[in-house]
DNA sequence: CGAGCGCTTGAAATTGCTCAATGTTAGTGG
DNA sequence: CCACTAACATTGAGCAATTTCAAGCGCTCG
């Protein structure tokens, strides 16, 4: 077990607040008070920015804090008792990561910068007394958890039952969502992660991942630049995913 | 969307309490002190058992109550919108199962019965309240999510990085060591679910776990009856596995 | 400007799947 | 208690999807 490599850089002046960041409606002040936010906001430490392929935790560090997405992008991977890698998660702007690691006394995942990225650190025994008198708070976490938790469990669907296309498709679709709901366009973004990371993501080949976007791209469904993409057909990309549009079909 | 075709039958007379349940130790119970698991015993509702093939609740029914096992086994599957099923877990007695609908209003998945099965029913609205006054309680719930979303995630490096036999060893593995928390033999045990249900869970097909088990019987791995299995050589399918027996590893 | 990493492409190999047939178990009703 | 049926489980053969191996390209960063 090695000791953590990065971790949390001192406080600088000038920091942003929860009540003026562009994305407390999706983060974890979401449906606080303006008050209750407050104080979740004085908690909240902001370090200097992580560069790319940086550490902000380790698997089997002590868990001592979460951490919010302020701007760029991370990936979470297990580690394997042989050493092989399993990524869990890609994280963008204003999600919230290491709650797994709640009940465990450490994280039971390694976080690592896939570009430069700012995040706000909540240290958890803060976090855990302002619960106890914030309930909304409390929702809120739970939430989270739930999220992640149904996010995990769509994983399994797709890793155990979607092929190569129907796998690429539903990533290039979840991406495109979660763009879409922080105001960017949901049509054409630059992915953040490498091929590779893609591949480990899905549980393909690198070479696999390749294909199917050259396949895509061919079929006139993507086009695609190194990491930039550009959605044509998003109606198609559903049907590949085995998913069906929002827009046709609202019944669940 | 249906309605629930069976859900939560009236109460009977004669009921266990938490206080006398073996399972306490296991159960949502896990660090209450006495006054505080009377508390929790009185929201409790005990219904009359759920047959074999019965559904506990379905996807998309509105979210009410998490269910802790008491007996028997269940598992839980979540429905892609092609119609495929993915099994996403078992769950035997002292488990807690619903969790994940926690934030939605309605559960994300299914349960149903493998076996003629009772459980404990803990209505949310009165667990909420309950969690607002005993921070213990809140933790459990925090830890029970926290397990849930490691689970996912070693599925997920499972689904995607292991073959045939790792998955089988993995899951007999885990079976076994559920077993023995709960004071039964971790060598020899009878599966509550059929050879249909495991291929689905671990992403094979119903053959490829017929001839795995029967190479690790002539493998002399284990020994295998119907359900009934018998693990004879731990240390073997622990290796198989990827993962090394806690005996000759304790580092990490 | 060269080295190296990341990405793409092709051909061969492999693993697990599909299809089909047969065997086995458990539950039902005469 | 036995016969019957339906669901479940096993086994084999051929096949298909994806991986592996190998090679080449091109961008980026020292």
């Amino acid at each position: 077990m090695k000791t953590t490599p990065v971790a949390h850089p001192p406080l600088r002046g000038n920091q942003p607040h929860c009540q003026t960041c562009s994305l407390n409606a999706l983060c974890l002040p979401l449906s606080l008070s303006d008050s209750d936010m407050e104080r979740l906001d004085d908690i909240i430490r902001r370090g200097r920015p992580i560069q790319k392929g940086q550490l902000l935790f380790q698997q089997g560090d002590e868990f001592q804090s979460v951490f919010a997405v302020r701007t760029g992008a991370l990936k979470t991977y297990t580690l394997a008792s042989n050493g092989e890698e399993q990524i869990t998660g890609f994280h963008l702007a204003s999600e919230l990561i290491g709650l797994a690691g709640y009940d465990a006394g450490n994280y039971p995942l390694t976080a690592k910068a896939l570009e430069t990225t700012t995040v706000c650190e909540i240290p958890i025994h803060q976090l855990e007394s302002l619960t106890d008198e914030l309930p909304d708070l409390r929702k809120q976490l739970m939430r989270t958890m739930g999220t992640e938790i149904r996010h995990d469990q769509n994983m399994m669907l797709l890793l155990s039952k979607k092929n190569a296309e129907e796998r690429v498709a539903s990533f290039l679709i979840d991406i495109s969502n979660r763009y879409q709901r922080r105001g960017f366009s949901s049509s054409h973004f630059r992915l953040p992660m490498s091929r590779v990371d893609i591949s480990n993501y899905l549980g393909l080949a690198v070479e696999t991942i390749s294909r199917v976007f050259t396949r895509f791209q061919k079929n006139e469904l993507i086009d695609t630049q190194g990491k930039e993409v550009i959605i044509l057909d998003m109606e198609k990309l559903y049907e590949m995913a085995g998913l069906v549009s929002e827009d046709e079909c609202e019944h669940k």
